[in-house]
DNA sequence: CGGGGGCTTGAGGCCACTCAACGATAGTGG
DNA sequence: CCACTATCGTTGAGTGGCCTCAAGCCCCCG
């Protein structure tokens, strides 16, 4: 047990368990998790980066804001994912809790100390950082060249593959988000979330709106172009 | 010497010289010069990365296209920086010449040979790769909430840093590689570069409309906003 | 001198944004 | 249990910023 200053967000150490970094030499790194309340903030931008993230349950959003407010997401962080792992030290996005999300977290320190003497945490730590730039280049693509119908169907094909359970997509996210996420405003995304559902492309489960089944991925598939 | 396919676009081995990609112990590896013409390919998107290029003199872009032409520049790749770095096995952008250029080029396999040994190579591809991330992270921004005069004032900020000499901006690109870069068409760029022209931001030299002059650089500043 | 590419500028149109109203749901407190 | 409120989502009407289409200029180059 080790003392910490108190404050709102600051994570309080519970656990010891693997941390999907550790290589085949089983080196375990101390690893401690933490409950975030929806709304709440895991880290803002510029902020020195001290730990590194995984999503155990809940959703987080990245993002930056310009001055005047507008703001646009650059990931949405599900369960298994890991964020907040910056090479400089400060954070490039903040972090909110979308729902009720507990984390694992890990000193970055501890973290390139182990990485420093083994290769295959920092092989991981190389593919991860490679994942995140490839998504970030689709989503440019995405982002300057995309209509709104197409990049909400991206969208949905992107929720589809990471967290579709019983062929139910439950977002954990409100319009809003999803907007800014796409680079769209919230009325433009409920339009096109209406015209799927007029087009027979999706359904809604129950009276909730974030409970979504594709009942045509094949379509909805075409109405998203390759690259 | 040795043997190789005669294509187009295959670089020729001309040199060996320093990649920047040198560690402290002073590892040499085997590097190689070429030359493309204006407008041609340096490598396909999905094509197998074969070779990692550093621009000697000239300019790329690295782009990727939808399947009815629309296009999205990532990056421009301009003297002194390094591309066609991807960690799985095929490049995530389309890269030509937009001017006659020389590249410095390594094979993929030697370099990572060197940094499987090499520390500081490692790390450099790491900070690479990072480096990557950030400006396409900052692009999202732009893409997904700036306005067209805001993108355009970034843009011209974002070159003055990187190739203003004697207090002059020679862009090598044309308008409409700018639009595909910042989201926009050709026209719209155009006339945001005529706009800042009327607000006494910049000016242009000669007859050429690819010579820029700043001639309000705070005023530039404070048209692109903050993260 | 003719042709073509690059750039600018104008006119009009459209897609996404803005503003607004309304319904549904969940949480709160009397 | 029922207002009361706040949040979220949908939908409509109208606007506006950027796109589309087009014309014309300039420069380069054959």
């Amino acid at each position: 047990m080790f003392v910490r200053i108190a404050t709102d967000r600051s994570p309080r150490p519970n656990s010891l368990r693997d941390f999907g970094m550790t290589s085949d030499s089983n080196t375990i790194v101390s690893l401690s998790e933490f409950t975030y309340k929806k709304g709440t903030e895991v880290y803002g931008e510029k902020e020195p980066a001290e730990y590194v993230y995984q999503v155990k349950v809940g959703a987080v959003r990245s993002y930056k804001l310009l001055t005047d407010g507008r703001r646009q997401i650059g990931a949405f962080h599900l369960p298994g994912d890991i964020f907040g792992l910056e090479n400089g030290g400060a954070h490039r996005f903040t972090a909110e809790a979308i729902i009720d999300t507990t984390v694992h977290l890990i000193r970055r320190q501890s973290l390139e100390l182990v990485a420093k003497s083994d290769v295959m945490v920092a092989k991981n730590l190389f593919r991860m950082t490679t994942a995140n730039l490839h998504h970030a280049e689709d989503h440019m693509l995405l982002l300057g060249r995309k209509t709104s119908l197409e990049r909400v169907a991206a969208f949905l094909l992107e929720m589809d593959k990471r967290l579709t359970a019983a062929g139910v997509i439950a977002l954990p996210m409100s319009r809003r988000d999803i907007a800014d996420y796409l680079g769209l405003t919230l009325e433009t995304v409920s339009r096109a979330l209406s015209r799927l559902h007029e087009l027979g492309v999706l359904g809604f489960v129950g009276n909730t709106q974030r409970q979504i089944v594709l009942q045509d991925r094949a379509k909805l598939a075409s109405l998203d172009l390759q690259s």
